[in-house]
DNA sequence: CAAATAGTTTAGCCTAGACTAACAATTTTA
DNA sequence: TAAAATTGTTAGTCTAGGCTAAACTATTTG
């Protein structure tokens, strides 16, 4: 036996007193934050392209770079992506629009985004902080959460 | 001026209504992600030693590897990250310590998982789902909001 | 105590997402 | 309409975070 694996007196807990969670269940756990990464940004970019269509009726390159706050060569790049994974089509110097596979990921994004937003703004939390939150916190909610958000808000907007 | 810029038509609304925030304002939250995206997995490295440490005594790179879910090489060239930013201390071949630095912050990364956590279950979230959305959520939440999330858990708890 | 097994590290590769600098196209304006 | 300003693209660089394969070290076991 490896004589690192297990001292004899139990140590002290510096947590809550949580077990771990078996291995399985902790990968697991990593494997979905790992997947989401992969994801949000792409979600990111079809979400705010979809809303500058919606408010400015069109959305541009430099429009995106200066609200994501990133330069315009890390937009192009991206743009290229989103043209190869079907969401947006581009012509060279022209507005983009997104695919009908776009619409759908930027609609479903937004709901999302909205019922976080709402939540965060229901639970009492500055409308400021809950939009930094949102951001960040919108892809890391299961569905079977968002329901949950869902029903507290409009719990708390009927006691209101 | 750009004949691109903006139609005559209202557009019509596809998202909830909401303007867009001001363009510095949105930009960073943005900004905010992407910072979060930074220290999030070095977050997670300290956090899972601290609680391996904690429950068994040492943290072995291999456990740290099946517990990410990733290859042990990808947990050994982390470490060498963790060592150099001073969180922990590691002879090769051998267990891993944290420094005080890396304590601190396995403490309150773990203090900030729990209180997630223990939010998503007092609002009614099943306990796996709980875990692995909190997983992903405690990177992203505000100080602020932790506060609210708080004071609501102990609400719950009191009427329970 | 030597061989087998388990654990760790290193080397080298890949992709994503950021950057700057240089260049090209378009639009605005003098 | 020519010049200036704005916008978009391309090329090349960097870092982080994955991977596999191979080498090395430590521990266990026959």
């Amino acid at each position: 036996m490896n004589q690192h694996t297990q001292p004899t007196e139990t140590p002290i807990s510096l947590d809550s007193g949580d077990a771990l969670p078996p291995v399985k269940q902790h990968a697991r756990q990593y494997e979905t934050v790992r997947v989401a990464h992969e994801t949000e940004l792409i979600e990111d970019y079809v979400e705010l392209i979809g809303d500058l269509i919606a408010h400015r009726g069109e959305a541009r390159a430099a429009d995106i770079a200066s609200r994501m706050g990133v330069s315009q060569a890390t937009v192009s790049k991206m743009i290229r992506r989103l043209n190869e994974l079907g969401l947006v089509t581009s012509q060279p110097y022209r507005s983009l629009f997104l695919t009908t596979a776009g619409k759908d990921m930027a609609r479903i994004s937004r709901a999302r985004h909205d019922i976080v937003l709402n939540f965060l703004r229901a639970l009492g939390v500055d409308d400021t902080t809950a939009r930094i939150d949102a951001e960040g916190m919108e892809h890391h909610v299961s569905d079977e959460t968002l329901d949950v958000m869902q029903a507290f808000i409009r719990k708390t907007s009927d006691n209101s």
